[in-house]
DNA sequence: ACGCTAGTTGACCGATCGGTCAGCATCTGC
DNA sequence: GCAGATGCTGACCGATCGGTCAACTAGCGT
């Protein structure tokens, strides 16, 4: 057996991180095996030998994402729900975006025509307790709307939003400098959400609801 | 001639807004031409009667929201730059999502993978575009972050997102509530960018409502 | 030397893909 | 009546899809 606990690179993840680019960028069901196997440098009957199915594949793929989703979203259900421990948990979420953006960007952008799929269907109920988690009680159409766009819009922004920047932008944009502004835009987007849960003394004057003013639509 | 000016449904129509939906829900690759015929009622042979090719239908399906964008765009930048005239983009903008929120997220999450197609580079260029005219001077990462993730959290929450919903919420959801909702949360998102001076936002209510001097959507 | 297992591959399968083509209605203008 | 579009379809094509299978190689314990 190749038990290698280190670093090495063996086969099997070989063609997992080939498969997720493929999934990531041209979908599931654009991603056929023997392109997968080709870029990877293998045929396609290697692939098909070490996951059982396209399918398997993609178990395979997205299984790790998932239950590091889940330990942070059970660590912070876990606690009492304290400023401090929201913030750990915004945090938490941060990183794991942007270690697993394309895995978030696959299941986000393709959950819909893929249900039916264990691992896919797992990541739904996350993503429902992530969501409920988050706005909790009372969750406005507003709170929900900002929970959907931060989680979209940080799919897209880190995975195919990137494209539209100039060679130049993305070259000379440290992952360090968009750690913190992606960080500062999560927050904003997140904190009328949050606010509501934990005013022990300080105000929040109720003329002033967090940060919203109510506007009307004309139509 | 069919040269039916009003609102009746041809077969093209029906055909293309099958295929929208279907480009949408399972991708333009994993869309194929004989389940959108099938769908729509119309046999496969009848789809490439009335466009050359899935390509063409896809081009067919996208260009009408892409004109309409282009043309939001090129008004905009036809004014001297006012916050009247910027609040009108932005309520424009909205207007463009909800409308055509199958088309944005079609072309939002597949555009890297169909690169080559006359349309989706025609998109990608005026969403180049739309981002410098929001972002313009000194755009920072954090400034492009923050349209990143409107566009693409807009695209996804509008969609996919609302599938995770109970359908009890996605039922008594009204259109106009997600209206205002999604004006303010974009709102809070580009905020910011536009109003440059204002200092590192504090989540405290006094200094967020900037530009939020409620205008009509004249629409 | 031996057998056993893990890893890899090409040949092959039925199904489905996008696309072509000849033909069948239906309607129009003459 | 009929010539010509227009709309629509089934039969068919080569290519590619996911998946199966037998065969081959290389290493390892005995």
């Amino acid at each position: 057996m190749t038990t290698d606990t280190s670093s090495r690179q063996t086969t099997s993840d070989e063609l997992r991180l080939t498969a997720l680019e493929q999934f990531a960028s041209v979908g599931f069901a654009g991603a056929s095996l023997a392109h997968i196997a080709e870029v990877a440098g293998y045929s396609k009957s290697s692939v098909l030998y070490h996951f059982a199915s396209k399918e398997a594949l993609l178990e395979a793929v997205l299984t790790p994402a998932i239950d590091r989703l889940e330990v942070i979203l059970e660590q912070f259900l876990a606690q009492p729900e304290t400023t401090a421990t929201r913030m750990r948990f915004v945090d938490d979420f941060i990183d794991f975006i942007l270690e697993f953006r394309l895995e978030l960007h696959t299941f986000i952008n393709q959950a819909q025509s893929l249900k039916g799929i264990a691992v896919i269907d797992r990541a739904g109920v996350l993503i429902m307790r992530l969501s409920n988690a988050i706005c909790d009680n009372n969750a406005s159409v507003e709170d929900q709307i900002r929970f959907g766009m931060a989680l979209g819009g940080a799919a897209y922004t880190l995975v195919a939003g990137m494209n539209f920047s100039t060679p130049v932008n993305r070259a000379t944009t440290s992952p360090d400098e968009i750690r913190s502004a992606l960080r500062v835009v999560m927050i904003d987007l997140l904190a009328p959400v949050s606010v509501r849960s934990t005013p022990p003394a300080t105000p929040t004057p109720p003329s002033a609801a967090p940060l919203l003013t109510p506007i009307e639509t004309g139509k």
